[in-house]
DNA sequence: GCTGCTTTTTGATAAATGTCAAAAGTTTAA
DNA sequence: TTAAACTTTTGACATTTATCAAAAAGCAGC
């Protein structure tokens, strides 16, 4: 719980009356390797803060696999489409560790906002912080090749490597798994 | 600026002190076509609202120019990164059309934030469903094929085809210009 | 240290997309 | 109305990446 409370400061300040409620209200939970968090088809209607391990977002393509996200230490995760809309879920979350979370629901988050305003300030610049970082992820995506992901995820994201099995790596940066091997050969 | 406000109502409702507020200090802007809200290198220190018009956002990448996004009636339009972050933009935002949009300052509205609650959770809400939309847009990008991406853009976004040149859309889509003439021609 | 299972690499080939150059089509403005 | 400027299409060819199959390497449990 500590973990949470000191990394949400890099957020945002908050009052310790907002850091109890927050206390009060984050559920903790544990989960080994291999479990799944969310299975594609279900509402996700919590927001987690991983204290501890690795997980990974996943959906199906024509029975493949295909890994769009990684989860690791001291990241909000949830499936934020369906976490936002209330729709299903397309996606799984998986654990690729065993792992530490802190749970809170939409509904408790949201009443926890009403009560007080600093921790809705608070994910409102997570979101930003968030925003930002996926529109990196995407520029990266649509305009670099395939080589040039894998030497910024080298160079931005090294703890990928080293935690994750080549195969969600590849899918990860959208290229299959052969293509990955050989870009990794030439280094 | 009753566009503003009755486009405001679909993110989350604001009381009359909110909208008054709001009122009073977003501030009416005109551009002409081709004309730059934003050039790179400049901090972006405003957030808009597109009443009327169209823009683009694009870098320069080897000589080139990369349209990353498009802007239309009643989108919130900045430099996302610049914005947040408070750092020199990459980018470039240009309009496509003569334009009628609405500023206001990131001061004010942190300001705005501090006053009246709803606009916070207003914003919260916004980013919520921006986070959403480029979440799609990079799942587009990474996974699906080129004449894929552009059947999608057909159904989803079709006026981007009838508003924005052809060179645009190729680089929104992440291809050349040659092969999205290539697709189109086989439909 | 083996055995069987999973992950990663390598090879051959196919498919998708990019690049450069030029032609055709469209728009703009004198 | 017409020439100039810009946009879009077409052609030939190069490059990148995917796919399928098989070999090699790594690893967990005995």
């Amino acid at each position: 719980m500590q973990n949470l409370l000191t990394h949400i400061k890099n957020y945002s300040p908050l009052s310790s009356e907002a850091q109890h409620a927050l206390q009060d209200y984050f559920e903790k939970k544990t989960f080994s390797k291999n479990e799944y968090l969310l299975t594609q088809g279900q509402v996700c209607r919590n927001l987690y803060f991983l204290e501890k391990g690795a997980l990974r977002g996943f959906y199906d393509l024509d029975g493949k696999e295909i890994t769009h996200w990684f989860g690791f230490e001291n990241d909000f995760v949830t499936s934020f489409h369906s976490f936002i809309t209330g729709e299903a879920a397309v996606e799984n979350i998986q654990f690729i560790e065993g792992s530490i979370l802190w749970m809170i629901s939409k509904e408790t988050l949201n009443n926890l906002f009403n009560q007080h305003h600093e921790i809705e300030r608070l994910v409102r610049i997570v979101y930003e912080k968030y925003y930002i970082r996926l529109e990196e992820r995407f520029v990266n995506a649509q305009f670099k090749a395939a080589s040039e992901r894998y030497e910024n995820l080298l160079l931005h994201t090294p703890h990928i490597i080293e935690r994750v099995p080549l195969g969600y790596i590849a899918s990860y940066l959208g290229i299959s798994q052969e293509t990955l091997s050989r870009i990794r050969s030439k280094f």
